[in-house]
DNA sequence: ACCGGTTTGTGCACGCGTTCACAAGGCGTA
DNA sequence: TACGCCTTGTGAACGCGTGCACAAACCGGT
């Protein structure tokens, strides 16, 4: 009951510990057996008291004058995130993005399997795919029956977006990835994250910009972030 | 001066223009000519506190008891993120996501225009993709003098996206889009975002568990979010 | 058994972002 | 011109996340 971390995990924490695993991943695989909350902070790119806080989380898994075990934490991380359980998912849209997603291999490596590669171009379907044979949206309830799918991934265009999320959510899907450049209205209860390439190109563009700005207002030597003194 | 706002736009707000953007555009191409803040935050599915506040870093461009002019304020926050002029970039690594952004509309449709695509593999080298021939990562200097990009898109396996990174930041790159799983070490003053496909999916996970962890506790009726009253 | 070195776990303070609530201000109508 | 209605702009409070700093704890050597 007095859990002292009660069961509420800050989002900004679980954010993060999917890079504490791939971290993780790449020192054990150097043959690391023990990492310390430095070493884990510097792979990660952050501080070191925020790996600690957010391994606190979990559990008291570290050894003080130690560090933590390295398979240990990892199972304790892949446990937290549901990653011990194979999760399936379906792709809708197998335009550009759809086949680049259908041919990633990070999916297949963190637990996720494809579980249908789903169109309604008519010359989409039927086309072999990442060893898959694309099928017609119309069979998403099929689908899902078969493999329990709870995580949709949605590569569509913007316009057709919304109805296949209204779909998605018709046949139990809980969780959409979306990567289609628009708001998704869904119940209370579905999670969906969005993912959307241009709105970081702009806002790199705005950074770029003040750079440039910058440049013009100074141009001899290296500017600072911080504000210019006038 | 004392310029009220003094030239610092929360990261938070940035991150949010481009979404008020595309929700301005479809607002206007649906006929609007005035828009309400009320009416942004629904498009782009935030609170209309948020949205004013938003705007009142711009400057005060609402006219109170109507709204904001749309094309005007479209001017404005392009103006402010930097899309008035046209920006360059080089994608580097023509793999599976490299053809999707290759081929993604997106890019252009907001003033960003590909300058070229490279690659190291001799077979990639040469391919035409999108209407760009795919040329070596070696001409990249070459490439960046022709036209000054000052943007990089790095789509390339983990294992070489920091050799990537450091050639894009000695011909003077300044701004790097990372789709590579991994952290990229630069030198001051050169901005990185990273996205990464498996790590959504992974928070989703992570909630999806939780869902089915509610739903065995109490298996009948729908749960809240709130935490289950012991 | 003790001691020095090292690393975890966490209380606390600070800063940023979000949200509320309301005064200030503009438009249309009579 | 005066009045009522509507929306902006923003001061202030709140909450979350971050980072510091330090006590607690563990290991290895003597």
């Amino acid at each position: 009951m007095t859990d002292r971390h009660k069961r509420g995990i800050p989002d900004a924490t679980v954010a993060r510990l999917p890079i504490y695993l791939r971290v993780l991943a790449s020192i054990a695989e150097a043959g690391g057996t023990t990492v310390s909350s430095d070493a884990l902070a510097n792979g990660a790119g952050v501080n070191s008291a925020k790996v600690r806080k957010d391994l606190s989380y979990l559990g008291s898994y570290g050894i003080r004058g130690v560090g933590y075990d390295a398979a240990h934490l990892v199972h304790e991380i892949s446990r937290e995130l549901g990653l011990t359980q194979e999760w399936s998912v379906v792709i809708v849209g197998v335009g550009n993005l759809g086949h680049a997603l259908a041919n990633y291999g990070g999916f297949a490596q963190r637990g996720f399997s494809i579980a249908a590669l789903l169109d309604v171009d008519p010359r989409q379907v039927g086309q072999l795919v990442s060893g898959q044979t694309v099928r017609h949206l119309d069979e998403l309830g099929e689908v899902v029956a078969r493999s329990t799918v709870s995580i949709g991934v949605i590569a569509t265009p913007a316009h057709a977006a919304q109805d296949v999320a209204d779909r998605l959510v018709a046949v139990g899907v809980t969780s959409i990835l979306n990567f289609a450049p628009c708001l998704l209205s869904v119940p209370a209860g579905v999670d969906v994250r969005k993912v959307d390439l241009s709105i970081e190109l702009q806002i790199l563009s705005f950074h770029e910009q003040r750079k440039l700005m910058k440049a013009r207002a100074n141009p001899a030597g290296v500017q600072r972030l911080a504000t210019v003194p006038s």
